[in-house]
RNA sequence: GGGCUUGUAGCUCAGGUGGUUAGAGCGCUACACUGAUAAUGUAGAGGUCCGUGGUUCGAGUCCACGCAGGCCCA
């Protein structure tokens, strides 16, 4: 008979590498997918990492909670198919190549082609592939690497460009335009990325211009005219007064105080009344000022006077209208909606007026709150019929407005430093012209006193500030509309609310807040990145934009080239179909396609953005439609998705965006949800989880050096302490605070208990020649109480932790698992339960002879079985290799009988098993409840014997309890045993109303009686506190009493036990609890015989005895008590030290000598 | 600046619907146990529940305003 299998020097590391040889060998993962063939399937989705980073410990944070369900839905029962997959395309793979081969992007079809280039971002994207496929295995995440989904891949690119069509036939994919950084000398627009190099950001000294908007008088400005019988200026700041000549609106803050101020311009004299924010007049206007007479002032006093004459909140400025400050050009569209004041978020008192002048062109922010208001942007349209901006692309105003400022400098006879022409007005320095010429005029200076002879500036001044400037030249930045196209992903914004409700986000406000606010404040979706290595976007175009196609399959291309080349426009031997075509640029920019007029078509530049290769993967790992319809049926949409919450507005978003804008816009996809019944979502159910820190909750970084490296982690802890720690310290959605030393207390407090705890059995087991029979056991009812108890406590385990999982709420089930090994199974089951272990039938084992164990023995045995067996079941989902380890040692010797028989325990793995279900029927509750009382009581007696030092080898003779009600007598009752013999104690008695010791008191239930007396609460609990003995006597044999104006019931009240007279008392919880310490000589015999056990136990096991050994033992006589009390207890001694005799002598030499209490003692062991 | 989130013992965390002694583990101290033994049990010390105001008979819990940390976005 194989024994099972003892845990001497066990390392949690080389557990995992065992069983990780062992899932390798017999293809565990492979088999956990297909043994469930044909049953129902989960759904997963892998979001694709980027290989071309290593991966760090918070990888193995977020893997863990995609590994724990897709195990435990296995457990239950589902297939789980969870592809793979690799996110290949961006900036980050762009930006290391460069960085590889020392050149920028600019050196991009210089220094190197973009076929090169290319190649060469297509091999370091897979660069740490490696490493992420040692991290996947050694940590245990179950995920099929064979045939993952490569986003570069011909046939993902494939589906994406069928989505990208299925959105482009319903007018859902537009050319548009974006604010963009422009670099004007340079010629290009700059990525965020760019923007954020170093030195990018200069100190520079503008002009700065606050500018006065003359308030059109109507009904809606008419409280402006109230006061004043002035004309009245709305005041707005701008650094940039090249700006001015496109403002359309000015923004304000609809919760900021604003106050209209009589006043006189400084620079014109004119009388004046204006507008701006409460907090920013001392700005303007100086506090000394305030006394000075309007009436007083004279044209050119240096001190201007001022009068505030009203004040009011911003929304009320809410559509004023204003008259053009500079009437050059007019908006050719909406003209009617432009030059009026509308709320903007991203207004502050901070500096300005507290009022944001708004150009649409040349501001994101400007543009986004025009948009949202009606308000037209300033543009004209060139000579092809497109829509451009006021200043061109080499940052120069267009000539009518050049005209314009050429007209001012003559008229207010401003002098230059050099004649300046209509197109000679660059709005910022991009000519190099020099600065130190005091004649020296800016665009922005020219427009400022243009702005002041013309009554229209309020102030004028310089001003620093830092500004973004192009790496490549070092000239300023331009926020400049540049063409972009865009997904309308806010014509299905209410269809993306709508359907985001139907998800389940763990947490929860993730969804309601961070996403669900998202959505509720969406823009189109920019998908245009002007990039080299990512998916092309899709659309051909002829030079005047007349004409256009947007293609959705290589084989749809393939036909428009054969068309081309009819046409004589594409060269005829290019061939689309061979199997080498690379859909990458340049290689697709190579394709020139006929338009209908036998016109060329040119693919449009961008690459779209890499968020859209991810959020597309549903579908395109499959390459659907092209291929596998059946398998993206059945898994579609996803039950389960994790990422971290960065997601939120990146995977999260587009899987969402992109499965709400199919469910509307394809009839494949149509089809599809309505057979699977699903609304349209992608993902039913989500976690996003937290961060991983550092101990102090700083976020790891390389120059931090707080960066904790997995791998090493790994090899000294191994998976499963990892995993464990990092799901049961807090929920995965909060920041873990990555501690080692809270991995090292995971290891020893639960890993340490749970080991003991099958060590224990196996000791045992291995001893008596135990073997679990899963056909044969000991029925629930015949059970002894503790094992009762235990099951009892195991089965609400079990339901506990399937609803966690269930509820994706995996540190609820792994605390849930651990307070069952630690505090139930091995703190009291195991503890309580040794001596069942090792008494009577131990004796025999040591011949060989087959023992037949008592059913009292089998019991223990088969519950401490049933209990580790469902521990490691439950906890595999978290801890895959040792529960795993401890499934084959539990069960590998039955399991050729176990497949015989198809019984549960037929499977290799833990992880091919069912999952155990609760059964009703094995629930003692009434039991649960008892023990609890024996639990609680014991720590308290254990507390007393504390307090009185007297020590738990001392018996006691009895336990005082007095008795509430005969419900919790009766569950003391049936438990007293343990009590006693877990506290040494001879007796517990039960004090009630008729032994005249009980004395009661009572306090109000507040929880009840709040309800109902409420404002009264403190009158009837001062009644109630009155009570006597005669009153709590009453109401407790009547149920009611009424005293003192108030009718209270038995409930209103809490009777629990005063102290009792004369004893040692402790309470708890309603719980109380009396020890007798007295000590009679009878009890001290007996604690003297059980101090004398363990001294001669100690003394065994200093001489290397084993358990079974026998021997014999002399005593020197020392004292009445001793002498008698050994006397006494002789056989006890004897047979709980092994001793075949034991002889009290008057003398006795070649002694040892031990230390009790209060003697010592000599005594001789000798071996038999 | 906006959205979301966190703040409870030295550390890591629990604390449905408000109810009168705020809990656990670790760590610390002490004791006990000694046939699970490089294990185990018990007890003790340790808290302005981030702050201020409000609602209420009663607030760790509800509301408002702050402060500090985190994430995302401007």
């Amino acid at each position: 008979m194989s024994k099972y299998r003892e845990t001497k020097d066990l390392n949690l590391a080389r557990v995992a590498t065992e069983i990780l040889e062992f899932w390798k060998k017999e293809k565990i993962f492979e088999k956990s997918v297909s043994v469930r063939e044909g049953a129902d399937t989960f759904t997963f989705y892998e979001g694709p990492p980027s290989a071309n980073g290593t991966p760090g410990i918070h990888h193995v944070m977020a893997r863990t909670v995609k590994d724990i369900f897709c195990r435990f839905k296995t457990l239950q029962g589902y297939q789980v198919k969870r592809k793979g997959g690799w996110d290949t395309h961006g900036l980050p793979v762009e930006l290391q190549v460069e960085k590889e081969l020392g050149i920028t992007k600019d050196d991009i079809g210089k220094k190197i082609s973009i076929a090169e280039y290319n190649q060469k971002c297509r091999e370091t994207v897979m660069k740490y592939k490696d490493q992420w496929d040692d991290l996947t295995m050694k940590m245990g995440y179950w995920v099929d690497l064979e045939k993952p989904y490569i986003t570069y891949e011909k046939e993902y690119i494939e589906s994406l460009w069928w989505i990208l069509k299925q959105l482009y036939d319903k007018q859902l994919l537009y050319k548009g335009y974006t604010i963009q950084p422009y670099s004007p000398a340079a010629g290009t627009g700059l990525s965020s990325h760019e923007l954020n190099l170093p030195g990018t950001y200069k100190d520079v000294k503008d002009t700065s211009v606050v500018a006065q908007f003359k308030v059109k008088r109507n009904a809606k400005s008419e409280f402006l005219f109230k006061e004043t019988d002035r004309e009245v200026f709305i005041l707005a700041w701008t650094t940039t007064p090249w700006t001015l000549p496109s403002n359309t609106a000015l923004a304000v803050g609809e919760k900021i105080t604003y106050v209209q101020v009589n006043t006189f311009n400084s620079y014109t004299y004119k009388p004046v009344s204006v507008v701006l924010a409460k907090d920013l007049v001392g700005k303007y206007f100086s506090e000394k000022n305030k006394d000075l007479k309007l009436e007083g002032y004279k044209p050119g006093d240096k001190n201007i006077p001022y009068q505030i004459v009203q004040e009011f909140a911003g929304a009320r400025l809410l559509g004023v209208r204003y008259e053009q400050l500079m009437p050059y050009l007019q908006p050719f569209y909406d003209a009617d909606k432009a030059f009026q004041v509308i709320a903007g978020d991203f207004v502050t008192t901070e500096d300005g007026t507290g009022v944001v002048h708004t150009s649409p062109t040349f501001g994101a922010d400007d543009f986004r709150v025009a948009k949202q208001n009606g308000v037209p942007a300033l543009t004209v349209k060139d000579e092809t019929g497109s829509e451009v901006p006021t200043v061109d692309r080499k940052g120069k105003f267009i000539t009518p407005i050049g005209e314009k400022l050429k007209e001012g400098i003559a008229k207010y006879n401003i002098k230059t430093h050099k004649p300046l022409g209509a197109d000679d007005f660059y709005v910022k320095n991009y000519t190099n012209e020099d600065e130190g010429n005091p004649d020296y005029k800016s665009t922005d200076v020219v427009i400022s006193i243009i702005l002041k002879e013309e009554n229209k500036a309020f102030k004028v001044e310089k001003y620093e500030h830092t500004y973004p400037h192009c790496w490549r030249t070092d000239k300023p930045v331009l926020y400049y509309p540049l063409d972009s196209w865009f997904i309308r992903t806010t014509a299905l914004k209410d269809k993306m609310v709508e359907l985001n409700k139907t998800i389940n986000w763990k947490p929860e406000s993730t969804g309601t807040g961070r996403f669900g606010n998202w959505l509720e404040n969406l823009v189109d979706w920019n998908l245009s990145r002007s990039r080299y290595w990512g998916t092309p976007l899709p659309i051909w175009r002829t030079k005047d934009g007349r004409e256009e196609i947007c293609i959705g399959s290589i084989e749809q291309l393939t036909g428009e080239v054969e068309k081309a080349k009819r046409a004589g426009i594409q060269n005829s031997k290019f061939e689309i179909l061979n199997s080498e075509f690379d859909l990458h640029r340049p290689y697709v920019d190579e394709i020139t396609l006929a338009s209908s007029t036998g016109e060329p078509m040119y693919r449009e530049p961008d690459l779209i953005d890499v968020w859209f290769d991810s959020g597309a993967m549903p579908y395109a790992q499959w390459h659907f439609p092209f291929e596998n319809k059946d398998i993206f049926e059945k898994s579609y949409p996803a039950d389960f998705i994790a990422e971290g919450v960065d997601q939120t507005r990146g995977w999260f978003f587009t899987l969402h965006a992109i499965a709400t804008m199919l469910s509307e816009s394809s009839e494949e996809i149509k089809t599809v949800n309505k057979k699977v019944n699903n609304g349209g979502v992608a993902f039913k159910n989500v976690i996003s989880n937290g961060l991983v820190l550092d101990k102090n909750g700083n976020k790891m970084s390389k120059s931090k050096g707080n960066v904790v490296n997995p791998f090493e982690s790994l090899s000294k802890y191994g998976a499963d302490v990892l995993r464990w720690y990092m799901m049961e310290n807090a929920p995965p959605w909060d920041n873990l605070k990555f501690d080692f030393a809270g991995v090292e207390e995971t290891q020893r407090r639960f890993f340490g208990t749970l080991i003991n705890t099958y060590s224990f059995f196996v000791l045992y087991a291995n001893i008596d020649g135990f073997v679990k029979d899963e056909m044969d056991n000991v029925p629930f009812d015949q059970l002894a109480p503790l094992d009762k108890w235990i099951i009892t406590k195991e089965q609400s385990l079990i339901e506990e932790v399937t609803a966690a999982y269930n509820d994706y709420e995996p540190t609820k089930a792994a605390r849930g698992i651990q307070e069952f090994v630690n505090d139930h199974l091995s703190n009291w089951y195991v503890r309580l339960n040794r001596k069942r272990f090792w008494q009577p039938s131990s004796a025999n084992a040591s011949d060989g002879r087959p023992v037949e164990l008592s059913q009292d023995k089998r019991a223990a045995y088969e519950t401490l079985y049933e209990c580790l067996m469902v521990t490691a079941q439950l906890m595999a989902p978290i801890a895959p290799f040792f529960s795993e380890w401890l499934y084959k040692n539990l069960t590998d010797n039955i399991r050729q009988k176990a497949k015989q028989f198809n019984t549960p325990l037929q499977y290799e793995s833990i992880h091919h098993t069912l999952l155990v279900k609760a059964e009703p029927g094995r629930k003692d509750e009434e039991l649960e409840k008892s023990m609890d009382y024996a639990q609680r009581i014991c720590s308290l007696v254990h507390s007393l014997r504390k307090n009185s030092k007297v020590k738990v080898r001392t018996p006691l003779q009895k336990v005082l309890l007095p008795v509430l009600d005969e419900k919790f007598a009766q569950r003391v009752k049936s438990v007293e045993a343990i009590i006693k013999a877990e506290v040494n104690v001879k007796e517990i008695q039960y004090i009630d109303d008729a032994s005249g010791l009980l004395v009661k008191k009572v306090k109000p239930n507040f929880a009840r009686l709040g309800k109902q007396y409420g404002p009264k609460m403190k009158e009837v609990s001062a009644v109630i506190n009155t009570f006597k003995q005669a009153d709590i006597q009453a109401i407790e044999k009547q149920g009611k009493l009424s005293k003192d104006g108030f009718d209270l019931v038995l409930e209103d009240v809490l009777i629990t036990s005063e102290d009792i007279p004369g004893w040692s008392v402790a309470s708890e919880n309603g719980l109380t609890v009396a020890l007798d310490i007295t000590l009679t000589d009878e009890l001290k015999r007996e604690g003297i015989a059980r101090d004398f056990v363990n001294r001669v136990q100690n003394l065994r096991k200093d001489m290397g005895l084993e358990v079974l050994d026998k021997i014999s033992i002399e005593v020197e006589k020392n004292g009445e008590l001793v002498t008698s009390a050994l006397a006494e207890h002789k056989a006890y001694i004897q047979t709980e030290t092994q001793a075949l005799s034991m002889e009290l002598k008057e003398t006795l030499s070649g002694s040892t000598e031990v230390e009790m209490d209060e003697y010592t003692i000599k005594l001789k062991i000798t071996v038999n």
